[in-house]
Order: C-alpha cells, then structure tokens, then sequence
DNA sequence: AACAAGATTAACT
DNA sequence: GTTAATCTTGTTA
C-alpha cells in the first residue's frame, strides 16, 4: 500500500510529553526487514523513562556513557541495550535532545512475518501471535532486533522503523499502572508510567481497523 | 583488574 | 515458586 505516507514525522518524537507519547505509541507499526523478510507488530504495551530526575532510568541522574550516550540525542532513534546479558530490549528515545527520555517496548501484536519469528524464536511449530509478542526480550528475539540495532532512525524506512496505522485503542481498553522491574527505584517505581493493552482486545480492533 | 547487578525468560521442582 | 542462562556496564561492593 503506501511507503513514505504512514510514517511519523520525527517531531513526533520530540516532545517533553513523554508519557502521552507512550500512550500514542499504542496501535502504531513496528517494522524489521533483513534478508529473511519483513516483519510487523502492532505495538500493544510500553513504558515511559523519564531521564534524568527518574530512578529507574539508565540516565538517572544525569549518567552519560557509551550505552546511554544515544538516549540524549533528538527523539525518534532506536536505544536498545542487552539485559541479563541475554536478551536485546528495545527503546524508542524520545525528546528535544540532550534529555535522556526513553520509552520501552515490552509488547507486541505479531502480524506479519510469523515464518520468520518461528525461525527467529527457534520454533517448530507456528507462533502464538497473541503471546509471542509479549515481553520486550521476546518481541525483539521474533523480530530479529539486537544491539546492532542501536541509534537506527525509526522515523524512515530501513532496518527497523516505525508507522502510523490509524488504529486507536480507547480508554476502556488501555491499562494503566506501574512500571515493570524497576522495584529498586524507590518511589519511582511507583509511577504509572506503563501503559498495556491485552493483545485479545487488540486482535479484536486490529481487524476491525482492516489490519489483518 | 575484578565484580555485582540487571527495564528477562524458559525450564524446572 | 525457584533458578539457571549469560555478558555488558558502571562501580569499586
């Protein structure tokens, strides 16, 4: 169907909101292509990092190195860091620049490319769409996502980017709540900065929307 | 130079 | 419910 036309703009993500951004992330395309073929996921589930002044930020308090040294770039690049030392989590850095906003995928609607995820998730058999997309380890393992993904620019086609679909999930069907993980950050763990939406739900409005 | 911890997952008991 | 797998990073426990 359409190229260029269904992708933000990059001032999409540079902005200061970044909690309502993690909202808007909700519905939007994920897109990975290599050799072995496209894959698409309909993001269902987020987190918003809020730099600096959030404890559970890799930036906290201002902490800049070679990891974090992508997220003070202007919004719209991919961040992504290995995690337990296995698996590849993916972040969509937000922002003017210079302020270390972060937003985590922790899950995925699986629509396109499913031959490819089995491959990548080392399965026999077919996926489960409703749930292999489900945790940000996983979701970049089916998509084929790993450290050499980091700083790729979401906001145009390549290796991995990003599109508007048209798809919104209201209110009803958006859960809100605390962040995953993050016990160690005091209050800031607190913080509903986690926003989720039951791939049932989605499955359900992706159709609807003609996605399928 | 060495080490403890981590925005997790799958396979156990 | 518990634990192993696995390795980069930031700190120096």
């Amino acid at each position: 169907m359409k190229s260029a036309d269904n992708i933000p703009e990059r001032d999409f993500f540079i902005t200061e909101d970044v909690v309502g951004l993690s909202r808007r992330l909700l519905g939007m395309k994920l897109i990975s292509a290599s050799e072995k073929g496209r894959c698409v996921g309909i993001i269902t589930e987020t987190e918003a990092y809020l730099g600096e002044t959030d404890r559970a930020s890799h930036a906290y308090g201002g902490r800049r190195t070679a990891r974090t040294e992508v997220m003070y770039r202007e919004g719209g690049v991919a961040y992504v860091y290995l995690c337990y030392g296995i698996h590849s989590l993916l972040n969509v850095v937000a922002g003017p620049g210079n302020k270390p906003y972060a937003i985590l995928i922790r899950g995925l609607y699986l629509l396109q490319g499913l031959d490819v995820m089995a491959e990548k998730l080392q399965r026999k058999k077919e996926i489960d769409v409703l749930k292999d997309g489900i945790g940000p380890g996983k979701l970049t393992k089916a998509m084929g996502i790993d450290l050499s993904h980091n700083g790729i620019e979401l906001f145009r086609p390549g290796r991995l980017w990003l599109e508007e679909t048209g798809l919104t999930f209201n209110g009803g069907m958006v859960k809100i709540g605390p962040r995953v993980g993050v016990e160690y950050a005091g209050e800031d763990a607190l913080l509903p900065y986690r926003f989720l939406v039951d791939n049932k739900t989605a499955a359900i409005e992706i159709k609807k929307a003609g996605l399928v």
